[in-house]
DNA sequence: AGCTTACTTGGCTAAATTGCCAAGTAGGAG
DNA sequence: CTCCTACTTGGCAATTTAGCCAAGTAAGCT
C-alpha cells in the first residue's frame, strides 16, 4: 500500500471514527430532526456540557456538523444530511447479525 | 437518554468503531473485490501478520466479515456487501468538505 | 513422528480517546 | 461596569486501542 493510498484510507477512517461513539451518534440522529443548541443536547445526553461541547467540535472538525452563534446560544446542525445513508448500512449489518442469531 | 436507547447507540457505535481504522477500511475494500487469505492481506498491508489477524478478528466479531479454513489457509470474505453503502456516505462527507474548500 | 507454513492469542508498551473539573471567552441584562 | 448564562478550552486520570514479539494451534508434507 503506497503512502497516497494509505492517506486516502486515513481520511476515511477519520470520518468513521467521528461516528464511533454512542453520544456522537445520538447527536447526529437528533440533529437530523432539526438544529439544536448545545444546552438542549447536553440535557438530553446527561453529561457535562464540556463533554458535549467537545463531541460537537469533533463532529464539526470532520465536517459532519456546522455551528452558528445566536446570541448567547450556539446552535448546531447537520452539514451533510446524506450521512444518514451510513446509518442504513449499520442497520444492514445489525439485521444480518440478528438473522444469523435466529438461524443458530 | 434511557439505558435501552443508550445500549442501542452503543451497538451502532461498535460497528462504526470497527471501520474507524485505515487498515480495516482497506481490508473491507479489498474483500469487496473477492475473498482473500490472511497472508495475502498481510503482504498488501505490510504489517505483522499478528496485527492483520487481530484486525480481521475484530471485523469478524462485529459481523462485517466471515472466515473459513481451507487447509492451512484461512480465507476471509465480506459477510454484508451492503456495508459498502456506508462508504458512499463517507464520500459524500468528503466531497462536501472538498467543495467548501473550493468556495473558500 | 518431525518439519514447515499459515494463522491466532497473550503480553507488553506506546499512543489515542474519554470525561470530568476548573478556568477562560462571548454576549445579553440590569 | 457587573452579573449571569451559554459555551469552549486546558489539563489531568482512567480506559481503550494499536502494533510488535513470542508462544501456541492447525493442517499438510515427508
Amino acid at each position: 500500500m503506497d503512502s497516497k493510498t494509505k492517506a486516502c484510507y486515513e481520511v476515511r477512517a477519520t470520518v468513521f471514527r467521528s461516528l464511533a461513539h454512542p453520544t456522537r451518534l445520538f447527536m447526529v440522529d437528533e440533529l437530523a430532526k432539526g438544529e439544536r443548541c448545545v444546552c438542549e443536547l447536553t440535557e438530553m445526553i446527561g453529561a457535562d456540557i464540556s463533554t458535549v461541547s467537545k463531541h460537537l467540535s469533533l463532529l464539526k472538525q470532520v465536517g459532519v456538523v456546522e455551528d452558528e452563534r445566536r446570541g448567547t446560544h450556539v446552535i448546531y446542525r447537520l452539514r451533510i444530511p446524506c450521512i444518514l445513508q451510513m446509518f442504513e448500512g449499520v442497520e444492514a449489518v445489525l439485521q444480518a447479525a440478528a438473522r444469523e442469531m435466529e438461524v443458530a
